[in-house]
RNA sequence: GCGCCUAUAGCUCAAUUGGAUAGAGCAACGGACUUCUAAUCCGUAGGUUGCAGGUUCGACUCCUGCUAGGCGUGCCA
């Protein structure tokens, strides 16, 4: 489709050369041809509106200036473009040759699994860091959509011909595992019958907190006692981390995300890289002293207000682990990294940013994507708030527990990854958990689903029938004539453009509404028309053809959104 | 106070770099299974794109102001 549209354009540019020439176009120069969206069959294949953009420098009506560029085009030198035609306030509607059509099928049919592929990442690494939710408790569901959006923007990224990983940083460091080592002990303590204990403010309030400290009271006892306090909440925050991480990493393989790599901010804090960035600030006059603390000088960066790297107590801020965990990637080989953050993050976006800049390194280097809120709302729609401390959330395990009641497993993981998937990652998303699991089996995502289980159906019923699949080009392309059958062939040439606009925009919710879309082109279709007629073997192969394209874009894309591709429903 | 995000059909959401008549699903109503799977299809109905201006051939999209909600905003991450 590329290749027809750089055609078209060199066409046109010829045409608006011509007139030129003819004096019939007041203009000097030969511009760039634009495309706009082709909504419907009626506006043709491609569609510009060249003759709109050219109107005020012309000094002429965009439709007489589309008319002129027409007459320009001589036709018969040209035989892709079927007819040419000028609509509305002055586009110009091209119709290609349906040899076009004919010919993305065959694209399809010889890429396969690769259709909608394309090199031009040219083997760049990227690494994508997500989720990097604190190990203080299980994943809940707004991790959960970050672990969606990532996983699918890796293999989004992936498919256009970049190297890119996925990257979870442990927040194993710092003032929150602290507090969860203190809340272990305080229930440890409980549990062992000390009365008069209280979780500490800021400290972890949810039930799972209880039952690990119960369980580790009755399994190891109480031989935790005999460290002071201080030596007790350091084993407990490292028992802590290390279960409720397993935890973690548990929900998201069921998720079916996989990390490549899990960074520790405690190894990162421990490499003496952060030494060497204040070390390093420090040469570039980036600090100084004030209050008892050291302040980064943030203001000469254009933010408007600086901000302390080394805290009173003499501990480092988690800027500093931060700003060396960057420059880590960066030793790592990254030609660019992305990092997708909560909108609770937003205000540390800025400031990530500067410390890179304060690095040496380029400013496009670092990408910082925000995947908005999901809200949690009851039956009534008002908003409950999440809080890990206070143990008011829903994990991700149970929402996928819920739906596993209503479709299954395997679908339960589909349908929640599809419902993270289908919104721009900028939407507030209210969640209701109760109509999530009553509308699971309404899930848009079957519908897809459902569209390649017909499919596979097709085929099936071919090998019943003993109807061989014969090789494409003895297949007479040219009977798929329905105007059904051009209009899903259109949908199918669209994907591989897609798949790099949600790729590059980082969109990926482009992809469930583009597989909605050619679904929802299918299934009339299947409707309508019969596949399989034995009475008419020549147009049965040629519908074959299509039913194994609309199968391989479905799947692709599927694939891309790590939901499965059922043979049958 | 300042910064970021959001506001589109009753509900949940789309709408490519500014393009032609703003689209789906759910909910409502009426139809279609002797058929390659009815998790499907066909039809009806639903809109001043939060408000007010501006930019231009053209604005859901860009700019300004306002309203409402969310998030953030110097030693939590």
């Amino acid at each position: 489709m590329d290749e027809t549209k750089s055609e078209i354009q060199e066409i046109l540019k010829g045409a608006i050369r011509a007139a030129i020439s003819a004096g019939e176009l007041p203009i000097s120069e030969v511009p760039d041809i634009p495309f706009s969206p082709t909504k419907t069959p009626e506006h043709g294949d491609i569609a510009t509106p060249i003759a709109l953009g050219l109107a005020k420098t012309a000094k002429m009506a965009p439709r007489a200036i589309a008319e002129t560029i027409r007459k320009h085009v001589n036709q018969t030198e040209h035989p892709s473009i079927r007819e040419l035609q000028i609509a509305g306030p002055g586009f110009i509607n091209v119709y290609l040759s349906y040899e076009w059509l004919y010919d993305t099928l065959r694209t399809i049919v010889s890429a396969k699994r690769d259709y909608g592929n394309c090199g031009i990442g040219k083997g760049k690494r990227i690494q994508i860091e997500f989720v990097s939710a604190n190990p203080t408790g299980p994943l809940n569901i707004v991790s959960g959509r970050a672990a969606a959006v990532g996983d699918t923007l890796v293999n989004l990224l992936n498919a256009i011909g970049y190297e890119a990983i996925r990257e979870y940083y442990v927040n194993d460091a710092g003032g929150q595992v602290e507090r969860l080592g203190e809340s272990i002990d305080i229930r440890y303590r409980q549990s062992l019958g000390e009365k008069n204990l209280e979780i500490p403010e800021g400290g972890y309030q949810g039930e799972y907190i209880q039952e690990f400290a119960h369980h580790i009271a009755t399994e190891e006892g109480d031989v935790y006692l005999k460290h002071n306090r201080e030596k007790r909440i350091a084993l407990f925050k490292e028992k802590g981390i290390e279960h409720l991480l397993g935890q973690q990493k548990a929900s998201l393989e069921r998720f079916r995300v996989n990390f490549d790599v899990w960074t520790s901010e405690e190894a990162i804090r421990n490499s003496g890289k952060p030494d060497q960035i204040i070390e390093l600030f420090r040469e570039k006059n980036y600090l100084y002293e004030a209050e008892n603390a050291t302040w980064f000088r943030m203001t000469d960066f254009g933010d408007d207000k600086d901000c302390v790297v080394i805290r009173s107590t003499g501990e480092y801020t988690y800027f500093v682990p931060d700003a060396a965990y960057h420059r880590d990637k960066y030793d790592r080989g990254f030609d660019k990294v992305i990092d997708l953050f909560g909108p609770d993050h937003q205000g540390h976006v800025p400031r990530l940013k500067n410390f890179v800049k304060a690095l040496g390194l380029a400013d496009d280097w670092l990408e910082i994507d925000i995947i908005q809120q999901v809200n949690l709302v009851d039956a009534d729609g008002n908003r409950q708030d999440m809080s890990k401390r206070r143990g008011q959330f829903y994990t991700l395990d149970l929402l996928i527990d819920e739906l596993a009641e209503a479709v299954g497993e395997e679908f339960a993981v589909d349908v929640a990854r599809y419902f993270f998937l289908m919104r721009s990652n900028n939407a507030h998303l209210d969640f209701n958990l109760e109509l999530a699991v009553t509308q699971a089996v309404e899930n848009p995502v079957f519908y897809i689903q459902y569209a390649h289980a017909r499919c596979c159906s097709i085929f099936q019923q071919a090998k019943e029938q003993q109807i061989q699949m014969i090789p494409i080009d003895d297949t007479t392309l040219e009977l798929l004539s329905e105007p059904s059958e051009h209009e899903l062939i259109r949908k199918l040439a669209d994907f591989p453009s897609i798949l790099l606009s949600s790729a590059a925009e980082r969109e990926a919710h482009r992809i469930p509404h583009y597989l909605y879309e050619l679904a929802g082109l299918f299934h009339p279709y299947y409707n309508k028309h019969r596949v399989l007629d034995a009475a008419n073997m020549e147009r049965t192969h040629a519908r074959l053809v299509l039913t194994q394209c609309v199968q391989t874009v479905l799947a692709n894309g599927l694939k891309l959104l790590g939901i499965s591709a059922p043979e049958s429903m």
